[in-house]
DNA sequence: TGCCATCCTTACCGAGCGGTACAATCTCTG
DNA sequence: CAGAGATTGTACCGCTCGGTAAGGATGGCA
């Protein structure tokens, strides 16, 4: 078995410059041309690795939240640090990531879910949009409703509306951020938002 | 003079009329066709009305900031409220416009500014976002640093810093509004941002 | 070496894009 | 009523879109 020519690429790699490409230009915005080019390679190979457009999307967006997301949402769980420190430093790493030049502005999934309510996305990856705009939200949902600090203060009933509120400005960062606002300004906001919610 | 056919058309209804469709599907969301289908009109007159996409655009985003924006604006200049319920009271009426069923979800221009960094939107309109996107900022900024108020507290220093968390906010809350989120939830994330500023 | 499965390259498909040429239609002026 | 002038509808332009068919290039295995 496994006979036949080798690939030329890593679809590893390949995958890593697709999710880039639609980080920085969303889904409608990225053309097929704009994608291959990116991953340096051409269309039926693309094709052949991975069905269609909108499954590259769904992986590309799978391995963002996985690779870019989900590593910095393991912060809220340090147990050493009071809810409010877990709290800022994940939303600072979460800007940080949003304003860093090094990467496309601003956040994949908040860029992505702009374009949706036109119609311009299909329903797969919208419900997948969906669930992984709530996954913040409900992540900071379970660190509030679980921290005794918010316990004693009486917030842990008011868990998922504080939650919300968190997640809110994050969108609202990434909005900024894609507009060409530096981090230096963003990180205030921060402060304001958890101060806002009782911390 | 004066001769000639008489237009069938009103501009200023064709005009309301594009702008709900960018509205709704931002600037390279919405075709040729979806406009001029919304506006009840033929490519060619469009054309000779208005120009241009791109010319249109501006014009829409125009009487966006005019008609929506800017009528809401006029709340933070009555002077029989406090500081608080002026912003309070704007910013309740902003997220209501962006929750609005009877018209698209979310805000023109934020939705138009996510896809700006693609490379899809023509420079003049995308300098023209720049400027309304600061628009709001800059008035949250002026209020606060008039304000007695918030200069008995030392936030007028602060005036810049406090005005960009509270339009940080309403971004956010136009993308959970264009991703659905009723306008219930959304309301006590206002109240937050606001005591987050120290009001 | 010969076979064959797999991949890469080129060239192409139908559809939709923004924009326009042209002629038919309408309306006011002389 | 004749004719000039503006707007209209139709049909089309070149281009790009997402997606694909066909054949040459490359490899493991007998």
């Amino acid at each position: 078995m496994t006979a036949g020519r080798k690939r030329s690429f890593d679809e590893e790699v390949a995958l890593e410059a697709a999710m880039q490409v639609f980080w920085r230009k969303g889904y409608s915005g990225a053309s097929l041309t704009d994608l291959t080019q990116g991953m340096g390679i051409n269309k039926p190979s693309m094709y052949s690795a991975f069905g269609n457009k909108e499954a590259l999307f769904i992986r590309a967006a799978e391995r963002y939240m996985a690779r870019r997301a989900g590593t910095v949402l393991k912060y809220l769980d340090v147990s050493e640090l009071s809810l409010r420190q877990r709290l800022e430093k994940t939303m600072q790493l979460i800007v940080t990531q949003q304003c860093d030049p090094d990467t496309p502005l601003g956040c994949l999934v908040v860029t992505s879910q702009g374009e949706v309510a036109g119609g311009d996305l299909p329903e797969k990856a919208s419900e997948l949009l969906d669930k992984m705009g709530n996954q913040t939200k409900q992540a900071f949902a379970r660190v509030i409703r679980s921290a005794p600090e918010a316990q004693e203060k009486g917030l842990s009933e008011r868990a998922d509306v504080l939650a919300l509120s968190l997640a809110t400005t994050l969108r609202g960062t990434a909005s900024m951020a894609r507009a060409g606002v530096p981090y230096a300004e963003l990180e205030p906001v921060i402060d304001c938002s958890l101060s806002g919610i009782g911390l």
